[in-house]
DNA sequence: AGACGATATGTTATAATATATCAACCCGCA
DNA sequence: TGCGGGTTGATATATTATAACATATCGTCT
């Protein structure tokens, strides 16, 4: 595993250089950043942390990018089913992603105290092996931890 | 992995060992396994896959055993608690356990074509030790595969 | 028996999350 | 110019889950 994620970072560089990343990805693609997709990425890689559709819509309303259900869900859809941000289903929240474009399975670290959700990337050989050998073909993978972070065991 | 679950099996046993060890799990640990918990786990042992809360919950209601949410939220949330039954985040949907009793960290394989969700257990050895190894304190797991078990692959 | 606490249930209301549907718009292209 | 795909706007509704508070039940202590 790498990336565990809980590690203080320079966060301007980290909205910047992942915004870049998806913006190249979509031109090379071909797939349409618009103003509202693209915001709601912004506003996911800012925070920084699992945030609730209606967080994020409360936030395009104050902007006047749209104050309906469908507008955060469309542009939620289109970051998740590109690969541009994950939901963590444990939370119903989505997150950016932290290495977008890479073909990855993430696991998410999910700290119950202080809330902070870690993306990690690792390989799941246990898994693959075993859903391999009984037959069963792996499209999509939802790996979700739930405890203690670092920090918060420390303080506990 | 043992116990991949999407094979045939007996499921008059199935349904009365669970219900049996159940019984014998509430009794050592001092747990009430009133009328509505005990019928909530019957109905998701007999039907035998995952189902929603208001799926169960109209079923009670047939049955004059309460008709409004709390009813069916209570039940579940013991029978969860207590290892009874699984809840499938990513269907917002419950299930009953294949083996109560036993600590166990489930690994549930999600058929998108039958909808069947099959409960194995595997030791997740990859997580842990990278978990450990990063200081991550793992208290709970929600490990979800989706796509196609061996028979719909077969028909494919 | 009577008072009490812990646990479980009944009931009403509402919160939180997510989707269906249909009309309108935009843009590249035949 | 007119078509076609993708996107957006807008209204309504579906689905999942919990808050809050009253009532009931049962064992225990006095
Ligand atoms: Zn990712
Ligand atoms: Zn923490
Ligand atoms: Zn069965
Ligand atoms: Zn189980």
């Amino acid at each position: 595993m790498h990336d565990i994620g809980f590690a203080n970072h320079d966060h301007a560089t980290c909205v910047t250089t992942a915004l870049a990343t998806v913006e190249t990805a979509c031109a090379a693609q071909k797939l349409q950043l618009t103003p509202t997709r693209r915001r709601v990425l912004e506003i996911l890689l800012e925070e920084h942390r699992a945030m609730g559709a209606y967080d994020i819509l409360a936030i395009l309303a104050a902007e006047g990018l749209g104050s309906q259900p469908p507008v955060v869900y469309r542009a939620l859809d289109f970051l998740v089913s590109n690969g541009f941000a994950h939901k963590i289903e444990k939370l119903n929240a989505y997150l950016a992603c932290t290495h977008p474009g890479e073909n990855h399975s993430p696991v998410f670290l999910i700290c119950r105290a202080c809330e902070t959700v870690a993306e990690a990337s690792m390989p799941m050989t246990d898994l693959r092996r075993a859903a391999d050998g009984a037959g069963f073909l792996i499209e999509n993978t939802v790996i979700e931890v739930e405890g203690l972070c670092p920090a918060c065991r420390e303080a506990a």
